[in-house]
RNA sequence: GUGGUUGUAGCUCAGUUGGUUAGAGCGCCGGAUUGUGGUUCCGGAGGUCGUCGGUUCGAGACCGAUCUUCCACCCCA
């Protein structure tokens, strides 16, 4: 048969895991300089735990892992015979695939609370998995770095997130807009125009006024059962671009205007530390993960049309779907795969990464390629990174396979070499050749 | 999930209104060079034209289905 993957998966050659894991050291480094510990969750979750928490559009997402055994003769027969998948399903998948790492998270601290001390900072650097179309930087299997703090409602910790944001990016050197946000002035949005019982639809709206316009978005409103008074209304509140002014529309919204003081209170931290990355209030920036409650956040690089490279926010009531009330939690993720797209396509990985070893041996014959073995068990005894060509094949054959995997030096091994204890190393970026003692060698490359 | 798009050698792509044995560049392998790679020259190998079916005397080309890619929605990292 023809080999094949699924689609919306990838293989990943030597040279690509160098540069993700680049990545991953990257982020994950900052993340452990701010105090956040890493864990680990299973990659399939009870079907119960994911269902019902990324709204409807998110549950037909979801992988769903079919029993095993004779699962068929526990399927709900009715909704067998009447063809109802979405009834099926209940009866014979138990399992689905993480959708994301920050509902497992909220299960996780749930299940481990006493063992936790709070407020509990972890980060958690795995794959995830949705039914999703493909497209460029959209796959159905991805890399999220998640770093959140349950366990405070300081807001502090927003504050600190996007710094985190801001050196990660630095780090990388991708030039990113941090948009900032908070679902309470959405909501206050949607109180102020009369229009509460539409909140998440309204949001939705809003969402899409980079795409759409004004217009687009108005017409959107209406579609979703807003009156024109109230979307004219919706659409000159988003037109005001300092929080003073929205605390004064907001004096008939105590959330809208709840909302501005949090963002304040964010900005008050924020300003007493430095960034590098422009950092952007927008009021149309909505997010639709249901379980946002205050402040959100999403990147985008604009040198790269490939959608946002990481998003998140303030979730006050995630835990208490799992029986654990009154823990709020902040956090952001970053998204490893479109990351990796835009530092390819900007070319910001540096040259060096995919380097594994440092030298490569080459020997002449039979003989000398057995005590060049006994050379590289002592380079390697002594922490040097280095491998020995297996055969002592033509030398044009040796140099090229160096050449092939750009290790920077090869040590040649002849009958010479051998005799006199002085082995030649060959320099593979100036082509430069000198003869070293073993213990010299050991210097030089160390 | 809806609408569209793509698929020919390892890679990037040609391939005429349907007509012999499907081409190029790069890469790969071998040689020039039996102790020297990345340059040069010479030679060579490599393809079930995504897959299955249909139309036709004849299909890489036309039709259908399916898989995949990318795009616009939807949603999102």
């Amino acid at each position: 048969m023809k080999p094949s993957i699924p689609k919306g998966t990838r293989d990943f050659l030597p040279s690509q895991v160098a540069k993700r894991n680049y990545i991953f050291d990257c982020i994950r480094s900052v993340f452990e300089t701010y105090g956040y510990v890493p864990i680990e969750t299973p990659v399939m979750e009870n079907l119960a735990t994911l269902t019902g928490k990324y709204g409807d559009e998110g549950d037909k997402l979801l992988f769903k892992i079919l029993n095993n055994g004779d699962y068929l003769a526990k399927a709900d027969s009715e909704a067998l015979s009447e063809k109802n998948s979405a009834k099926l399903t209940k009866s014979i998948a138990k399992k689905g695939l993480r959708y994301d790492l920050t509902v497992p998270f909220a299960r996780f601290v749930t299940m481990h609370q006493n063992d936790l001390s709070f407020p509990f900072k972890r980060y958690q650097i795995q794959q995830v998995w949705r039914g999703d179309r493909p497209q460029k930087g959209r796959y159905q299997e991805f890399y999220q770095c998640d770093v959140d703090v349950v366990g405070s409602d300081s807001l502090m910790y927003e504050a600190e997130l996007v710094k985190i944001y801001d050196d990660v990016f630095t780090a990388l050197r991708i030039p990113a807009t941090i948009k900032v946000n908070n679902r309470k002035v959405l909501y206050g949005i949607a109180e102020a125009a009369g229009v509460e019982e539409k909140f998440m639809s309204m949001t939705m709206a809003i969402d899409k006024l980079d795409k759409i316009g004004q217009d687009g978005v108005t017409e959107e409103l209406m579609q979703r059962g807003i009156t024109t008074e109230q979307a004219d209304f919706i659409m000159s509140t988003l037109k005001i671009d300092n929080l003073n002014d929205l605390f004064e529309a907001f004096s008939a919204s105590p959330t809208g205007q709840h909302g501005i003081q949090e963002l304040r209170e964010f900005h008050n931290y924020l300003d007493r530390t430095e960034t590098n990355n422009n950092i952007q209030f927008d009021i149309s920036l909505a997010r639709g993960l249901t379980y946002y409650t205050g402040c959100i956040f999403e990147v985008i690089t604009d040198k790269v049309n490939i959608g946002s490279i990481g998003g998140g926010g303030r979730y006050a009531d995630l835990t208490s779907s799992f029986g654990l009330k009154g823990v709020s939690g902040v956090g952001v993720s970053f998204g490893a795969a479109r990351i990796y797209d835009v530092m390819e396509e900007l070319d910001l990985f540096p040259s060096d990464i995919s380097q594994t070893i440092s030298v490569l041996l080459i020997a002449f014959d039979e003989m000398t390629h057995g005590h060049a073995f006994s050379v590289l068990s002592e380079l390697r005894a002594n922490g040097i990174k280095s491998d020995l060509y297996p055969s002592p094949a033509k030398m044009k054959k040796q140099m090229k396979y160096a050449n092939d995997i750009s290790v920077p030096y090869v040590l040649l091994v002849g009958s010479e070499e051998m005799e006199t204890g002085q082995y030649s190393l060959k320099d593979m970026n100036t082509g430069e050749q000198k003869k070293y003692s073993i213990e010299d060698i050991k210097t030089v490359l160390a």
